[in-house]
DNA sequence: GCGACAG
DNA sequence: ATCTTGTCGC
Protein backbone atom coordinates (compact mmCIF):
# COMPACT_ATOMS: atom_id res chain seq x y z
CA UNK A 1 0.00 0.00 0.00
CA UNK A 2 1.05 3.75 -0.91
CA UNK A 3 1.88 5.49 2.89
CA UNK A 4 2.23 8.87 2.18
CA UNK A 5 4.45 11.61 3.88
CA UNK A 6 4.24 11.70 7.49
CA UNK A 7 5.05 14.14 9.91
CA UNK A 8 9.20 14.54 10.70
CA UNK A 9 10.66 12.26 13.10
CA UNK A 10 11.80 14.10 15.91
CA UNK A 11 15.06 13.44 17.85
CA UNK A 12 13.79 14.60 21.75
CA UNK A 13 10.79 13.88 23.73
CA UNK A 14 10.53 17.75 24.07
CA UNK A 15 9.36 17.49 20.13
CA UNK A 16 8.14 13.71 20.49
CA UNK A 17 5.54 15.34 23.05
CA UNK A 18 5.13 18.36 21.15
CA UNK A 19 3.87 16.11 17.75
CA UNK A 20 1.58 14.07 20.43
CA UNK A 21 -0.16 16.91 21.69
CA UNK A 22 -0.82 18.09 18.57
CA UNK A 23 -2.03 15.23 16.67
CA UNK A 24 -4.18 13.42 19.26
CA UNK A 25 -6.97 16.04 18.31
CA UNK A 26 -7.11 14.27 14.97
CA UNK A 27 -8.19 10.84 16.60
CA UNK A 28 -11.59 9.28 16.03
CA UNK A 29 -13.01 7.27 18.63
CA UNK A 30 -16.38 6.43 17.19
CA UNK A 31 -16.95 3.34 14.94
CA UNK A 32 -15.88 4.70 11.24
CA UNK A 33 -15.08 1.28 9.40
CA UNK A 34 -15.05 0.05 6.09
CA UNK A 35 -17.23 -2.71 6.61
CA UNK A 36 -17.80 -5.61 5.79
CA UNK A 37 -14.44 -6.31 7.57
CA UNK A 38 -12.71 -8.61 5.28
CA UNK A 39 -9.54 -8.39 6.31
CA UNK A 40 -7.34 -7.63 9.40
CA UNK A 41 -3.51 -7.24 10.29
CA UNK A 42 -1.06 -7.60 12.97
CA UNK A 43 2.03 -5.12 13.40
CA UNK A 44 5.10 -5.84 15.40
CA UNK A 45 9.01 -5.56 16.25
CA UNK A 46 11.83 -7.51 16.55
CA UNK A 47 15.15 -6.07 17.46
CA UNK A 48 18.62 -7.38 16.32
CA UNK A 49 22.34 -6.34 16.93
CA UNK A 50 22.69 -5.28 20.34
CA UNK A 51 19.06 -2.71 19.67
CA UNK A 52 21.29 -1.30 16.88
CA UNK A 53 18.67 -2.55 14.03
CA UNK A 54 15.08 -3.29 14.01
CA UNK A 55 13.08 -5.55 12.35
CA UNK A 56 9.31 -4.67 11.83
CA UNK A 57 6.46 -7.43 10.50
CA UNK A 58 2.97 -6.80 9.50
CA UNK A 59 0.82 -10.10 8.95
CA UNK A 60 -2.37 -9.58 7.13
CA UNK A 61 -5.40 -12.32 7.78
CA UNK A 62 -8.88 -12.95 6.02
CA UNK A 63 -11.79 -12.24 8.26
CA UNK A 64 -13.33 -14.09 10.43
CA UNK A 65 -11.39 -17.13 8.91
CA UNK A 66 -8.60 -16.02 10.29
CA UNK A 67 -6.21 -17.22 7.84
CA UNK A 68 -2.73 -15.73 6.59
CA UNK A 69 -2.76 -14.14 3.18
CA UNK A 70 0.01 -11.81 3.19
CA UNK A 71 3.08 -10.88 5.01
CA UNK A 72 5.99 -8.21 4.86
CA UNK A 73 9.16 -7.39 6.73
CA UNK A 74 11.41 -4.43 6.82
CA UNK A 75 14.50 -3.64 7.96
CA UNK A 76 16.07 -0.31 9.85
CA UNK A 77 18.45 0.83 11.61
CA UNK A 78 17.13 1.96 15.40
CA UNK A 79 16.22 5.74 15.47
CA UNK A 80 14.69 6.73 18.57
CA UNK A 81 15.05 4.88 22.35
CA UNK A 82 12.34 3.39 24.12
CA UNK A 83 10.95 5.44 26.57
CA UNK A 84 7.82 4.81 28.26
CA UNK A 85 5.04 6.66 26.87
CA UNK A 86 6.71 7.46 22.96
CA UNK A 87 7.14 4.55 21.57
CA UNK A 88 5.37 5.09 18.40
CA UNK A 89 8.56 6.54 17.64
CA UNK A 90 10.87 4.15 17.82
CA UNK A 91 8.40 1.67 16.42
CA UNK A 92 6.14 3.69 13.39
CA UNK A 93 8.93 4.05 11.13
CA UNK A 94 9.78 0.90 10.48
CA UNK A 95 6.19 -0.60 10.46
CA UNK A 96 5.11 1.95 7.50
CA UNK A 97 7.99 0.24 5.55
CA UNK A 98 6.95 -2.89 6.15
CA UNK A 99 3.05 -1.40 5.06
CA UNK A 100 4.40 -0.29 2.19
CA UNK A 101 5.17 -3.73 1.18
CA UNK A 102 1.82 -5.10 1.77
CA UNK A 103 -0.94 -5.21 -1.56
CA UNK A 104 -3.73 -6.16 0.36
CA UNK A 105 -5.09 -3.15 2.77
CA UNK A 106 -6.17 -4.36 5.82
CA UNK A 107 -9.94 -3.19 7.10
CA UNK A 108 -8.59 -3.12 11.07
CA UNK A 109 -5.09 -3.38 12.14
CA UNK A 110 -4.29 -4.76 15.48
CA UNK A 111 -1.24 -2.55 16.92
CA UNK A 112 1.32 -4.41 20.08
CA UNK A 113 0.89 -0.90 22.41
CA UNK A 114 -1.62 0.89 23.74
CA UNK A 115 -4.05 2.98 22.10
CA UNK A 116 -5.89 6.21 23.92
CA UNK A 117 -4.78 4.16 26.76
CA UNK A 118 -1.85 6.46 27.00
CA UNK A 119 -1.11 9.04 29.49
CA UNK A 120 -1.63 11.97 26.42
CA UNK A 121 -4.08 9.37 24.85
CA UNK A 122 -2.01 9.40 21.91
CA UNK A 123 -0.22 5.65 21.94
CA UNK A 124 1.25 3.59 18.98
CA UNK A 125 -2.23 2.58 18.06
CA UNK A 126 -3.29 6.19 17.44
CA UNK A 127 -0.15 7.55 15.73
CA UNK A 128 -0.12 4.44 12.82
CA UNK A 129 -4.00 5.21 12.47
CA UNK A 130 -3.83 8.85 12.15
CA UNK A 131 -0.54 8.40 10.07
CA UNK A 132 -2.14 5.90 7.21
CA UNK A 133 -6.03 6.82 8.34
CA UNK A 134 -7.16 2.92 8.65
CA UNK A 135 -8.72 1.48 11.91
CA UNK A 136 -6.07 0.54 14.38
CA UNK A 137 -7.02 -1.09 18.01
CA UNK A 138 -4.27 -0.90 20.69
CA UNK A 139 -3.55 -4.34 22.17
CA UNK A 140 -1.00 -4.50 25.03
CA UNK A 141 0.38 -7.32 26.92
CA UNK A 142 0.98 -5.11 29.99
CA UNK A 143 -0.17 -2.34 31.68
CA UNK A 144 0.78 1.24 30.79
CA UNK A 145 -1.28 3.92 32.82
CA UNK A 146 -5.18 3.61 34.47
CA UNK A 147 -6.71 2.01 37.14
CA UNK A 148 -9.85 -0.72 37.12
CA UNK A 149 -11.43 -3.25 39.05
CA UNK A 150 -11.34 -6.92 40.02
CA UNK A 151 -11.49 -8.92 36.39
CA UNK A 152 -13.63 -12.18 36.31
CA UNK A 153 -11.29 -15.22 35.11
CA UNK A 154 -13.41 -16.21 32.61
CA UNK A 155 -12.68 -15.50 29.15
CA UNK A 156 -14.50 -12.59 27.94
CA UNK A 157 -15.09 -10.45 30.99
CA UNK A 158 -13.78 -6.90 31.08
CA UNK A 159 -13.33 -4.02 32.96
CA UNK A 160 -12.71 -0.06 31.80
CA UNK A 161 -9.47 1.23 32.56
CA UNK A 162 -9.56 4.79 34.11
CA UNK A 163 -7.94 7.67 34.24
CA UNK A 164 -8.82 10.82 35.46
CA UNK A 165 -12.15 10.19 35.53
CA UNK A 166 -11.99 8.87 32.13
CA UNK A 167 -12.32 5.71 30.55
CA UNK A 168 -9.52 5.33 28.65
CA UNK A 169 -9.58 1.63 27.38
CA UNK A 170 -10.26 -1.67 28.44
CA UNK A 171 -8.56 -5.04 30.95
CA UNK A 172 -9.73 -7.97 28.65
CA UNK A 173 -9.58 -11.84 29.51
CA UNK A 174 -8.88 -13.24 26.37
CA UNK A 175 -8.59 -16.46 28.01
CA UNK A 176 -9.84 -17.90 30.77
CA UNK A 177 -7.22 -17.86 33.83
CA UNK A 178 -4.56 -16.29 32.00
CA UNK A 179 -3.48 -12.33 32.21
CA UNK A 180 -5.55 -9.91 30.95
CA UNK A 181 -4.89 -7.72 27.67
CA UNK A 182 -5.01 -3.86 27.74
CA UNK A 183 -7.44 -2.17 24.70
CA UNK A 184 -8.45 0.49 23.71
CA UNK A 185 -9.23 2.59 20.64
CA UNK A 186 -6.73 3.47 18.31
CA UNK A 187 -8.14 5.15 15.49
CA UNK A 188 -11.17 5.20 14.00
CA UNK A 189 -13.16 2.61 16.28
CA UNK A 190 -14.86 2.93 19.58
CA UNK A 191 -13.77 0.98 22.44
CA UNK A 192 -16.49 -1.79 22.52
CA UNK A 193 -16.18 -2.16 18.79
CA UNK A 194 -12.42 -2.78 19.46
CA UNK A 195 -13.29 -5.67 22.37
CA UNK A 196 -15.58 -7.23 19.72
CA UNK A 197 -13.10 -7.65 17.29
CA UNK A 198 -9.92 -8.53 19.19
CA UNK A 199 -12.32 -11.13 20.98
CA UNK A 200 -13.15 -12.28 17.42
CA UNK A 201 -9.66 -12.47 16.17
CA UNK A 202 -8.68 -14.09 19.77
CA UNK A 203 -10.26 -18.03 18.71
CA UNK A 204 -7.36 -20.03 21.02
CA UNK A 205 -4.51 -18.37 22.95
CA UNK A 206 -4.14 -15.22 25.02
CA UNK A 207 -3.15 -12.92 22.29
CA UNK A 208 -4.80 -11.97 18.88
CA UNK A 209 -3.75 -14.58 15.84
CA UNK A 210 -2.87 -11.48 14.02
CA UNK A 211 -0.42 -10.35 16.52
CA UNK A 212 0.82 -13.99 17.20
CA UNK A 213 1.67 -14.46 13.45
CA UNK A 214 3.50 -10.47 13.83
CA UNK A 215 5.58 -11.48 16.55
CA UNK A 216 6.47 -14.88 15.24
CA UNK A 217 8.30 -12.91 11.76
CA UNK A 218 9.45 -10.10 13.99
CA UNK A 219 11.60 -12.22 16.33
CA UNK A 220 11.78 -16.03 14.50
CA UNK A 221 15.40 -15.95 12.37
C1' DG B 1 10.68 14.80 45.86
C1' DC B 2 9.29 9.57 45.08
C1' DG B 3 7.54 5.87 42.39
C1' DA B 4 5.69 3.93 37.87
C1' DC B 5 6.79 3.05 33.30
C1' DA B 6 3.49 -0.13 26.30
C1' DG B 7 7.93 -2.63 23.69
C1' DA C 1 12.27 -5.81 23.28
C1' DT C 2 16.11 -9.41 24.67
C1' DC C 3 19.06 -12.89 27.49
C1' DT C 4 17.24 -18.52 28.42
C1' DT C 5 15.64 -24.97 30.31
C1' DG C 6 13.05 -27.20 32.39
C1' DT C 7 8.77 -27.53 34.42
C1' DC C 8 4.03 -27.01 36.57
C1' DG C 9 -0.77 -27.42 35.21
C1' DC C 10 -4.99 -27.94 32.32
Amino acid sequence: MKIYQSHPWPSTVEEATTIQETLRNQVIITDQLDEPIQYVAGVDMGFLEDGKMCRAAVAVLSFPDLKVVETSLAYRPTSFPYIPGFLSFREIPAILDALEKIQTIPNIILCDGQGTAHPRRFGIACHLGIIIDIPTIGVAKSWLIGNHAELPESKGSWQPLIHKNETIGAVLRTRTGVKPLYISSGHRISLTTAIDYVLRCTPKYRLPETTRIADKLASDR
